[in-house]
DNA sequence: TTGACAGAGTGGGATAAAGTGGGATAAAAA
DNA sequence: TTTTTATCCCACTTTATCCCACTCTGTCAA
């Protein structure tokens, strides 16, 4: 397996956030260190290794049912995905136009999803989190 | 053999507890010494031994009726779970989040649950294991 | 009964690693 | 050019990890 787990970090005020060492360690291991950002429809960013996004790229037509699934998919995912690039001290400058679209503004919190992982401003995280949390325990009866 | 009784411990300051000997032992003979620990509905932590983890991860799958399931999966139980390695001394730190999410302080309870044991806050597991014991009479009538 | 011993659980110091903040310079935009 | 944004470098703070030591309890033998 590879990201999991949840970090929480703070963004300084350059709009710069250290990676979690072990998504780090992850992406040394089994991939570069090319990282390709991009929304996500719940309000955060997705953060793929380069090698997952191009999967990414060549899988989704097949799921495509319309022009307009094309479309939108280019627009939202391709068009918002930009490439950061990891400094010495483990961080990456999240683009300003992502960093708004996803409302981070200190407490940002990262969240491994084996293929990628994402990056949510920590009240969305909270609400979400808690949603989730009471679906699943739902289903339970 | 697995996992079964109840034991209480405390967290230390530094947010390390050590694991029920009854616990490690199970843990010695049957799996390796990798420790995955996630969030449960309940407000307390799941461990699993890696290899009850892994099968945890491919059966999942099979349960899902949409992609909401899916995600509510990934984001809870994925994006929760933290390897925990166990010290010479039998202890583990538990990250941060999770301490938090379980409103783990100072004592702890250990649940022995067959393939994998429990974590509670002291005072949660009380008031859980009231409510379990009422259910089970009220099933009786 | 009592003292030595072993195993389990807990506490704390020292060092290393991870995360954060901020200044100075370089590049880009206005 | 002026202003803003990005990049590089250094320093500080917090957290994790390693190691050692103490307490408590049960067991065994003198």
């Amino acid at each position: 397996m590879v990201f999991f787990g949840r970090f929480e970090h703070t963004i300084d005020q350059k709009g710069r956030i250290s990676i979690p060492s072990k998504f780090r360690l992850t992406l040394g291991d089994r991939y570069d260190e090319r990282l390709i950002i991009t929304n996500n429809t719940e309000e955060c960013l997705d953060a793929y290794p380069y090698e997952e996004w191009r999967k990414l790229l060549d899988d989704a037509p097949s799921g495509f049912t319309s022009e307009r699934d094309r479309e939108d998919f280019q627009r939202f995912v391709v068009g918002g995905a930009m490439e950061c690039i990891i400094d010495r001290h483990g961080r990456i400058l999240i683009p300003p136009v992502l960093r708004e679209y996803a409302s981070l503004e200190r407490d940002v919190v990262f969240v491994g999803a084996t293929n990628k992982f994402e990056i949510w401003n920590k009240t969305k995280w909270e609400e979400a989190l808690k949603a989730a949390r009471e679906r699943l325990r739902k289903a339970k009866v």
